[in-house]
DNA sequence: CTCTCATATAGACAGTTGTCAATACATCGT
DNA sequence: ACGATGTATTGACAACTGTCTATATGAGAG
């Protein structure tokens, strides 16, 4: 019988009020998410058929300024929920699992 | 043997990218968490003893002038993030875990 | 070496956001 | 009715953010 031990996935993780720094380190990481395009990427990403893009194809792909496109994937990037990887001339880029598991296990509240 | 069955907490639920109105959507939703002060309101009203808190006690604990504590839990409570009960001339609020789940699921991407 | 192309950086600007003091509103007690 | 008190609103301002154009950097190709 092949039985998995999966933790639930719903329990309050939160015991008691975050602190200041708590808090202010959060918020950062809420603001990377808080914005379309960013959101855009890392959907694009973590879809992509190889879990990985190029940040070539994806400026057409967003619709936006290819400077912009850059800076938005630098913010993901320096945030850790995207990994980068040049290869020659070209940047490549996928999602890491344990950093989204990160926001999401902050969100196990009630 | 007590076996219980729980979904699988971190499996993908994105298969396809986010059309420019969901981003949008989503983003908004994540710019309520993205600020320190709303974080720690939502962590103290999530982690009180009843459930739920005094708007006159929160005032204190934050450590901001009570029209910025008001407009924070205003924002949280446009959100659906927090619910708002006017009790005569006090207003409670308690955490909506449906709509955090909400938030919670948006990050079950890889 | 030089040309080309993918990506990053710099600088500028409009729009948004968090904050506060001052004030308004609303509800209870007297 | 009146005063006290909890909460919301207004208006103002500094700080931050997303976006663009222009330019720089850096790596492969010929």
């Amino acid at each position: 019988m092949d039985v998995r031990v999966i933790e639930p996935c719903c329990e309050p993780v939160l015991v008691e009020p975050l602190d200041h720094t708590e808090a202010d380190e959060l918020a950062a990481a809420f603001k990377v998410l808080a914005d379309p395009v960013r959101l855009r990427l890392l959907s694009l990403v973590a879809t992509a058929s190889d879990g990985e893009l190029c940040a070539c194809d994806v400026v057409d792909m967003i619709g936006r300024s290819q400077p912009t496109v850059s800076h938005h994937l630098a913010i993901l990037a320096d945030a850790g929920l995207l990994v980068r990887e040049q290869r020659g001339r070209w940047a490549y880029f996928r999602v890491d699992p344990d950093r989204v598991a990160v926001l999401r296990d902050a969100l196990m509240i009630a």
